[in-house]
DNA sequence: CCATGAATTGTTAGCGCTCACAATGTGCCT
DNA sequence: AGGCACATTGTGAGCGCTAACAATTCATGG
């Protein structure tokens, strides 16, 4: 209980109970093989006794691994980077390894160097980059670290090893879902520019549309928020009466602030406009009306992510297949069909 | 780039390079007073030149330092613990430590234990625990540890530490607000019973009815999801024109979900019952209608925390007032109000 | 009964750093 | 010039652990 009791025990102490070098108590805390069986049952007695446990610093000095993975992002009060920590975190610790987080406001150049640079000084092993936005990964190739970096979601650049979902088809079993509901086009509010997300859902959003014969409406521009996707939603509602009847939305919070607008404007859903969106985060399925949208699987990223990290730190061939985008997955509610 | 190098430059290197001893690279390093300008500078260059970083096991030995704190929490993708989680890491980076996060998928004695070991192996100086549930709270309080621990989010049992954002003000603004606007009584769909949060919301608004003379219905319970605040939601509008005109709901997300079960049974909202919230999620705004809901602030709980944990740690005492609960505030929109 | 090899245990030397102290250099006063 | 205080630098000893090797024990079989 009492943290400034005398200095915790060593090894040493601990050997000296057990009436044996330190060494055996090593070996019975590694799991060796060569200890008789009553030499480990008196060892674990005493490290019991005493309340040991072992100096990891001194442990990483002598072993030169620490065992402590890094992971660098930003919006973590986000639904999706919450989620990806969250799973991140699960995986390396199923793997043996400690995670120190660094969450930044914003993934600038700087900021990220000061981040790597702070788990540098922490000893990582390797990093996971939570960096959606091309910038971010652009920084990040410029920047020197002594450990390998994976980033997570921003495309196969082939710069830096990658784990992502495959948004493309996520844009596409969004917008596909739409048009073969009957609606002869689909607009589009995408996500910032420089977020890789963004980009590929338009492009699969754009493809569908194209491989359909359609030539696709110019999309719109959002910033994630709920709130601009009610600005955009009130444009959208303009277009109404005017060839707008399906709108795919690049995120579930955008799509809130749609639903808002379309509603505020007098447009019913799924009606008049019916709207998918892309995260299924939560709240989604409580909206007004519940919304038809994209699910991605963060667990399988989150393993993914580690096992090829963990792969470049042993310096093995990584054992996944590279570039394989994980599945996302189309949740279908009231917002494109009524009930 | 290439992390598989020959070995990293050690401090004797940087030394040999700059030619001087070790220990006055230390004492760069450092930033120890005593050292000529002309030889900083030269050590300086040394270091840059060989891209020489401190070693941090062998630093944590000698100092016996880690400046590692370890954060242990469940629900991690929640609003609110994501938020707090963000808020202490930022502080933590802030006061030169490094943040060990161990994300649990429920708050059990056992998870929790393996928690605080596993941190401990990481050698962490202290924990903060988001630990919202009473019950992990006793269990940690059961557990010994070599390091202080801060509980967040549990009142003050006193066993613990802790600190709190003030969920009885929170409530009693709430509540206080309705009965403002002229509601007769205000009804309460409360969070799970075991957690902390939940129960002081509860008081809060049971004190202030009975403050203002109203004998308080019996409160509903859920589970903080959307899907419990629906089911609750219908219950509620049953009791729609028998004397419910105000329902404080202990979270955005059953509020969401209250929302929308009142729609469906022809209920409007505020015309024919007020709604508060309690959170202020990003998505609150843009509920249909936007909500009328109770603010904390994660920063300053986050500031809060790693400066008592600090204290414990370096055995000074408490520098913040204690038991000094944060001050939430209301956020008032459409739920309550016709705009 | 002793040689032989395997099983078990102990010994020694770092891992790379900081701390305490020793040694040297520098300026200034008398 | 000598001496003293202070600034600056170097030296040696660990911090607590693991890895490599050395030493011991033990069972076997010839």
């Amino acid at each position: 209980m009492n943290h400034l009791e005398l200095r915790p025990p060593t090894m040493a102490d601990v050997a000296r109970l057990a009436g044996v070098s330190h060494q055996t108590v090593s070996r019975v805390l590694g799991d060796h093989p060569n200890v008789r069986e009553e030499t480990r049952a008196r060892v674990l007695r005493a490290i019991e006794e005493m309340g040991y446990r072992r100096n990891s610093s001194a442990r990483a000095l002598a072993t030169r691994r620490t065992r402590t993975l890094g992971v660098v992002a930003a919006n973590t009060t986000l639904y999706g980077p919450a989620s990806t920590l969250f799973a991140l975190e699960d995986a390396a610790r199923a793997a043996g390894y400690t995670v120190s987080t660094v969450s930044l406001h914003k993934l600038a150049k700087e900021t990220l160097s000061e981040a790597l640079d702070h788990l540098s000084e922490g000893g990582v092993e390797g990093v996971i980059a939570l960096a959606p936005q091309r910038s971010a990964v652009e920084a990040l190739a410029e920047l020197r670290h002594p450990f390998p970096v994976v980033v997570v979601g921003t495309g196969s650049g082939a710069e830096i090893p990658s784990v992502n979902v495959d948004q493309q088809l996520g844009a596409r079993l969004a917008t596909g879902h739409l048009l073969a509901a009957g609606h002869r086009t689909v607009w589009h509010l995408a996500g910032p520019e420089d977020w890789q997300e963004a980009a590929d859902r338009v492009t699969g959003w754009r493809t569908t549309l194209e491989a359909a014969g359609v030539e696709p409406p110019k999309p719109l521009r959002g910033d994630w928020s709920p709130l601009s996707g009610y600005r955009a939603g009130q444009e959208l509602a303009g277009w109404v009466g005017r060839g707008l009847t399906a709108v795919f939305v690049a995120n579930d919070q955008m799509a809130l602030g749609v639903l808002r607008a379309l509603r505020e404007a007098g447009v019913r859903t799924p009606q008049d406009v019916a709207i998918v969106g892309f995260d299924d985060i939560p709240e989604s399925e409580f909206f007004a009306p519940p919304l038809t949208t994209v699910r991605q699987d963060f667990a399988t990223v989150g393993k993914h992510s580690i096992a090829l990290l963990l792969d470049l730190i042993e310096g093995r061939a990584p054992s996944g297949t590279p570039g394989v985008a994980i599945e996302p997955h189309l949740v279908v509610r009231a917002s494109t069909a009524p009930d």
